[in-house]
RNA sequence: GCGAGUGUGGCGGAAUGGCAGACGCACGGGACUUAAAAUCCCGAGGAUGAAAGUCCGUGAGGGUUCGACUCCCUCCACUCGCACCA
């Protein structure tokens, strides 16, 4: 037997299986169930590094191990290429987007081919593709014509480093996702998609999602569902005239008799609206703009330090006891979150103490506890369940049973009601840059904001060398002529378009649906054929998306499923979140730190199934794995030693010696490959071969059972393998099944305790009994038990332990 | 601050109530070789002992149990997510 040459034997697969589609699925298979297995696909800002291994070749693999079991698999790829990661990335190598994705778009596919990754390559999307975003557009347009997208002008999330408005869930911690820049408040027209209005629907994707439970926490949190009271206070001018009312949301009714002020987000309004009203407005006016010039991470890492503006001249009443309470701006008050107005109750809440002992305010105690130094918060008296005080006929009532009371009190008295209020906010959706999907829509002078016909899409991106961000935050498209004079399509007079463009996230909200039918020109897909393929079984990638991208795509999901496209509410079955690759500093493996390590690299010196296995034995799925060269002789060495089971082939029939480590095999790789186990599978590997080369033979049919479950782990040596030794094509032979009848051992290893410390190991039959067991110790073992010896008494755990208590 | 998670040899990591350290790397010994590399075989948590064995051992301390890496409580360290959300 020559040796094995992973270079020409990988090649000659990886050419194999494209030319043939070996991996083609098939649109409703007459026969095979359907199985849909996908990974986050590729975002086109650079070369492939290890860390995408973590999760591609997982899914490979299941997807490899569901084709062998007889399913009718879905396995696709493409490309995330629009938006800013692909843009900066063009932008700092200095060439035209159009030809950096077109470029990286390539490499991706080849790589993952240089994999061997079992992609079906006649589906392959790419967000930036004309024929896909076509279907973006036309997304956009259900959701207008459907009343869940609006332009409205409001305080966003802005960076100035890349020029461009941004969601919330692109600016967490206050810091732009991209560049990593602070954030900073800005008044601008932004388009907002009502994702808040699909909060629960959110909250139930997540209930029924099959995913970690951390992850589900994550989402839950980012949704941010809040039960408590929205209550109406009357609001009065300094002659006590009433100018109108002050709504506030509070989780804690209970402490509404300590109210000592009230405090609106900077942003509310009401100050505009009674200006006149307000004696120090130009001091108001000139808070409003220092908070304004705050980024959004000064704001938050300040948050001992209050800072604030009363409103003269105004004050409100507490609608249980008719107080009169002053009312103030401060910007620990966020104008997004309920209605940015909150009452304040200084002993029961640490910020609105830290507020009213910077303020001056006086305090009123309505709960029991010491509060001389701090609020007693919410979560101390529910626990403690302490009793009300300072709070008219509640007080003495423990405060369970106060907060219920009040409630009804405040419902009946007509100032308030019971509210829902979530932290996720509507998704502001425009972008001012160049490297997006343009909006269909045109501003009309006549007919307002008109929305193109669905027959005009796609419209397309118009070819610039002028793509460069604006330095005042305009879109490059604002100066293209030709692109923004346009004709309404409703009047046919003359019109502006619109020159944001859509965001990142745009196409990668719903591109597991294209999948299902790529090249479909009348429809995002087919209803049939979503109706066949359902909702993907399995979908790999990491865990950075899990509050941006995956709640986005629910959200779509959702609103596509109430107008009829897609037959199911649910995208995903089951979400596994990869972990990362780490580099030797313990950095996380990305394309943006530059310290990626090429797969090409790898496969180079050691070959594709090598570099598969090796990453993967490293650590677990869900862990993250420094990357080390170091180990991978071990899984060479094995390679080898699998190759060498040819020149061992004796025999035809599984023997009886084999049978049972066989079956466990079976059993166990079938569990680790649906769990996406791939360390601890491949070890059973191991551990079989050892045992294999100890007995110095292989029958045919063992082999012929070894080579298809190593398949899928490491696809070009089996399938070399089987077709030397069996003449035939690994892929049409059918997944071994195991049988419980060989997974049990007639002889086993019984470990004997003495009062609980391991003592010996007995050879026992699989079916010995408790007296047979102590027979045999007399026999054999007299120092642990021997005969007439008393025992207080003994734990027998059949097949498990016997624990002998003296 | 809130939420979640992790902590096991020299290293990556197994074991989720029943033989701790599977499997692999590095390490030591042996075979092959003029020699080395490669390959193959054997050994190996620590202490003690010639050995059989004994004692100790899964971040620390306590608890539940015949039996705890595993379950419960307290604490320490690290990681991640969210963060003035009323």
């Amino acid at each position: 037997m020559k040796e094995y040459d992973f270079r020409s034997v990988e090649k000659k697969w990886q050419k194999k299986w494209v030319e043939e589609k070996s991996f083609k699925a098939i649109d409703f298979h007459p026969t095979k169930p359907k199985f849909y297995v996908l990974y986050e696909f590729y975002n086109i800002s650079g070369n492939l590094h290890l860390g995408h291994l973590k999760g591609t070749v997982p899914a490979d693999a299941l997807a490899r191990y569901k084709r062998l079991q007889g399913f009718n698999v879905l396995f696709p790829i493409g490309g995330d290429a629009f938006g800013l990661p692909a843009e900066n990335a063009a932008i700092k190598k200095g060439i035209n987007p159009h030809d950096f994705v077109a470029a990286g778009m390539n490499s991706v596919v080849e790589q993952s081919k240089a994999l061997g990754l079992s992609f079906d390559w006649d589906r392959t999307v790419c967000t930036s593709d004309p024929e896909y975003f076509k279907w973006t557009q036309w997304i956009f347009l259900q959701l207008l014509k459907n009343g869940k997208a609006y332009k409205k002008k409001g305080v966003v999330n802005f960076c100035p480093h890349c020029q461009t408005v941004l969601s919330n869930e692109d600016s967490q911690g206050g810091k732009c996702d991209r560049c990593g820049g602070d954030v900073v408040q800005e008044d601008r027209w932004v388009w907002f998609l009502k994702m808040k209005e699909y909060s629960e629907k959110l909250l139930e994707n997540v209930q029924r999602i099959n995913m970690a439970e951390n992850l589900k926490d994550a989402q839950r949190n980012w949704i941010g569902k809040s039960e408590g009271m929205q209550v109406a206070f009357d609001l009065f001018d300094a002659q006590e005239n009433k100018l109108g009312q002050i709504e506030i949301f509070t989780t804690c009714i209970e402490t509404i008799y300590g109210i000592t002020f009230v405090v609106l987000a900077p942003e509310n309004e009401l100050v505009d609206k009674f200006k006149n009203q307000i004696s120090n407005f130009d001091e108001v006016m000139e808070y409003r703009k220092k908070t304004a010039l705050r980024t959004e991470f000064e704001r938050m890492s300040d948050t001992k330090q209050k800072t604030g503006c009363k409103l003269e001249g105004l004050h409100v009443v507490n609608p249980v006891n008719g107080a009169k309470v002053p009312v103030f701006l401060a910007d620990f008050v966020l104008s997004g979150y309920g209605t940015g107005a909150v009452m304040a109750v200084p002993t029961h809440d640490q910020r609105d103490f830290e507020f009213a002992q910077a303020f001056g305010i006086p305090m009123i105690q309505v709960i029991e506890g010491d509060v001389s130094k701090a609020a007693v918060e919410k979560k101390e008296y529910l626990a403690k369940n302490s009793l009300m005080m300072n709070s008219a006929e509640f007080t003495s009532l423990p405060v369970k049973e106060a907060k219920e009371k009040i409630a009804q009190k405040v419902i009946e008295m007509g100032a308030g009601r019971r509210q829902t209020n979530f932290k996720m906010q509507d998704w502001p959706f425009n972008r001012q840059r160049y490297w997006g999907e343009p909006f269909p829509v045109v501003f009309c002078p006549k007919c307002g904001t008109v929305p193109l016909d669905e027959s005009d899409l796609p419209l397309v991106l118009p070819q610039t060398d002028d793509y460069l961000p604006n330095a005042n935050g305009d879109s490059p498209l604002s100066k293209i002529e030709s692109f923004v004079n346009c004709k309404c399509p409703k009047c046919g007079g003359a019109a502006k378009r619109e020159t944001d463009t859509m965001p990142n996230w745009a196409g990668s909200s719903w591109y597991w649906l294209r999948y299902m039918d790529p090249h479909n020109n009348d429809a995002l897909v087919d209803i049939e054929k979503a109706k066949y393929w359902g909702s993907v079984d399995v979908y790999t990638g990491g865990t950075e998306h899990i509050t941006r991208h995956v709640l986005y795509a629910f959200f779509w999901q959702n609103f596509l499923y109430e107008i009829g496209v897609v037959p199911t509410k649910d995208p995903f079955v089951r979400k596994m979140g990869s972990g990362l690759i780490l580099d030797d500093t313990g950095k996380k493996m990305s394309k943006s730190s530059a310290n990626g390590v090429s797969p090409l690299e790898v496969i180079e010196k050691y070959g594709a199934d090598a570099a598969r296995l090796h990453l993967h034995f490293l650590g677990g799925y869900e862990d993250n794995t420094p990357w080390t060269y170091d180990g991978i002789t071990g899984i060479t060495a094995f390679l080898d030693k699998v190759w060498q089971l040819q020149d061992m082939i004796e025999g035809e029939e599984v023997c009886k010696q084999h049978v049972f480590m066989l079956n466990r095999l079976i059993k166990k790789v079938g569990e680790d490959l649906e769990d996406l186990k791939l360390n601890t599978c491949i070890s059973a590997f191991m551990i079989f071969i050892k045992k294999i080369r100890d007995d110095g033979f292989i029958t045919k049919d063992e082999l012929r059972q070894f080579l298809l479950l190593l398949n899928p782990l490491a696809p070009h040596i089996t399938s070399e393998m089987y077709q030397q030794v069996f003449g035939s094509q690994i892929l049409d032979d059918k997944w071994p099944e195991y049988d419980e009848k060989f997974l049990v051992e007639d002889e086993i290893n019984l470990p004997v305790q003495v009062n609980g410390k391991m003592r010996q190991v007995v050879k026992v039959s699989k079916t010995a009994s408790q007296e047979d067991i102590l027979k045999l110790l007399c026999e054999k073992h007299p120092d642990i038990f021997s005969e007439g010896e008393q025992l207080k008494k003994v734990i027998f755990v059949p097949g498990k332990i016997i624990n002998l208590l003296k």
